[in-house]
DNA sequence: TTAATAAGTCATCTTGACGGATTAATTATT
DNA sequence: AATAATTAATCCGTCAAGATGACTTATTAA
């Protein structure tokens, strides 16, 4: 339904505004912000003492000198709070401690035995005291944890490559049962694209863009109006299970030619152990293959029509400002897809074009992370993600 | 960039909240209307008693006689306020005068031989005042006209089928100076979404779903929280030239085997063309063939693959709440579709389901006309769509 | 008649944005 | 050195809108 709204509201939706203007223009004074948002300087100045007085921003040593009282210029304070970000996948829980800055400051990643959720959320909750104490944080400024894991959610009979039975909503119940601490959660495509569009330099002034997820499998994030598209049931975007090859590779989802099934690390693995070559692991393959290897060059060539076959369907059905390819597969591998995969396709994407279609993603392999992490920031100051904060817990976009 | 608010916009945001709770509740006395939209009893009188001022909603009878002061129930005005729709496609344009409640009060259709915008254009503008006339409407009470065509807009190198060169933007444009009128555009898909989920049964109490729609090409529309998704351009949705068949048919965008080519009205047309059967224009497909007829026959079951693989396309990627499929193509096309594309193919769909995953679309043939009547009242009254009313127009969701 | 009940309105309060005047801090000018 | 000019930021009063609780009104039940 309609929500209603009401001068408190309204309060919070323009702290948000006046806290996204000095994150995304840099230091500003508060006649700058006034500007940029269009609030009275008096409205304006109001909300700055009051984001100064949460602490997530501070006033900065004015740089220049003209005539006229000098502005203070006021900033995001980095230290001002502080979450983490799980990245759960396949054999792999990556965490980082990020600050409100987005700076990592604490990172680890361990490997996961088991696939069963109660046993994965006690391992990362045994983490959390740990993580925050390696980071050296001031803990009181803890905001919560987010966590990001293959989807889709609440599907059972579909789960993520090498997943079976995975279900993030029971990683997430669990993971809060754990620590009793809130927990937000995306999946991983949604989690790349909030970390790109917050921290990535080019996506950082885009309203609608999309973000290519190369993992295991492939997934995608739907930025529009500053929000992950999350659709009815937060499982928007799983690009990986549309079909490119019809009749082609047989998927674990009952379907045949699956996008996954030719453009995932996963699928390479399979390519290659198929051609006798045994490696499981993302990292070896990062380490031990290129793209001159013959059978990744063969893999490629296999792989670069089903992708931008793909890549012209997001274009087509998004109408997106551009797509970021980006992921935690191996980089020299997403570079190579995206030197193969050009000349694009047409699309409704030849338009009033103001960036390159396809871009690589700016953040590396920790994106996913650093995006989980933002779950609990957004959830406390971001009017449209209010809902995460929720008891029951919605899903982004959910 | 965001915007930020104050008591002005949220009073006009509520006054939507309002109206909407009265449009989908059917007559609702002021209390009720209040426990629906979280208002207080007073903010709600007062916002219904503005509505009852711009002649939007009226007071009706009482029915149920109880303890208590009897409740004076507020129903939309149907009669409150009208506008014009037109549809505009290859040949032909439709033009419906509308009024508030959705009612159509007058309809038309006049063969189109031009393909000219600026010729369209006066066309369509001397058909207004007569419009008004037939419709025997209080003219003082006229909104505005609101416009659909093919798109995609504002892309020389791709054209709606049959209609080389066209461009919605450029009509709109001619159209506007030719009338003096504020002209509302959007896609054929995006203005039947919006007409289902106004007007439709089941759509009404949607937040997320997707219009399919059949006419001489294929095209969708996203309903998302409430507003026709419309990308970076307003061009999203285009379904019809997502790739379907690797290799297939060619297709008038340069690539080859878009499902437009094999899904669409057109695709039926050239099949029956290259059968020797010379079937241009729309009803006498409609009429003079059927689902039974042996070459439709075959060309349905060419069709059903591909657009089964696009339906698990949209699910994938939307995840919407359910698909409704329409369009002007003939009815016992559509429903021949629906028919033959069970089953679908798993998705991320087969989860939380309170509808079936694909509807035959509840408005006829005049979806798309009276979707495009609406524009111009959620141009006043959605702040949403507010931007829509501004002098250079933007598109819907641009 | 009187009590009970429900819808709707009135008066008052609170919140928050806005606008103009004022103050503060600095450079430029005389 | 004094003063003017300039710019940033704040003070203070005003205004719009929603919330709240008491009050009024219209009706049925006893």
């Amino acid at each position: 339904m309609l929500r209603a709204t009401n001068a408190v509201k309204s309060k919070l939706v323009n702290q948000w505004v006046v806290f996204e203007a000095i994150r995304i223009h840099g230091p500003l004074p508060r006649i700058a912000i006034s500007e940029t948002t269009g609030l009275s300087k008096q409205a304006t100045s109001d909300l700055v003492d009051e984001l100064l007085a949460l602490g997530f921003v501070r006033e900065e040593k004015s740089g220049e000198r003209r005539v006229g009282k000098p502005p203070k210029p006021v900033a995001i304070h980095p230290d001002g709070a502080y979450t983490i970000g799980f990245h759960v996948d396949f054999g792999r829980a990556a965490a980082v401690v990020m600050n409100l800055g987005g700076e990592v400051r604490h990172r680890e990643a361990r490997p996961l035995s088991s696939v069963d959720a109660g046993r994965v959320a006690q391992d990362l909750a045994g983490q959390v005291p740990a993580l925050l104490e390696q980071a050296g944080i001031d803990t009181s400024r803890f905001l919560g944890i987010g966590l990001a894991t293959p989807g889709p959610f609440g599907v059972p009979s579909m789960s993520p490559p090498r997943l079976p039975g995975w279900d993030g909503l029971i990683l997430r119940q669990a993971l809060r049962e754990a620590t009793g601490l809130p927990v937000a959660l995306a999946n991983d495509g949604q989690c790349a694209v909030t970390a790109e569009w917050r921290f990535g330099t080019a996506a950082r002034k885009l309203r609608h863009f999309v973000y290519l997820y190369l993992g295991n499998g492939l997934g995608s994030g739907i930025m529009t109006n500053g929000s992950a598209f999350g659709g009815a049931n937060g499982n928007a975007g799983e690009l990986g299970h549309t079909i490119a090859v019809p009749g082609g590779h047989s998927c674990i989802c009952g379907k045949h030619g699956c996008l996954e099934t030719y453009v995932s690390v996963d699928s390479l693995t399979r390519y290659l152990g198929e051609c006798g070559v045994e490696m499981h692991d993302m990292h070896r393959i990062e380490n031990e293959l290129s793209a001159s290897h013959p059978l990744v060059t063969a893999w490629l060539s296999e792989a670069t029509e089903p992708l931008r076959s793909g890549i012209n369907t997001l274009e087509n059905l998004f109408d997106p400002q551009t797509i970021m390819f980006g992921g935690d597969a191996p980089a020299w591998l997403i570079e190579a897809l995206i030197e193969r995969v050009e000349p694009l396709y047409d699309s409704i994407s030849l338009t009033n074009r103001q960036l390159p279609r396809l871009m690589r993603a700016d953040l590396g392999a920790d994106a996913v992370a650093r995006g989980a992490a933002t779950l609990p920031v957004l959830a406390m100051l971001d009017p449209q993600y209010r809902h995460l904060g929720d008891s029951d817990g919605e899903l982004v976009g959910g």
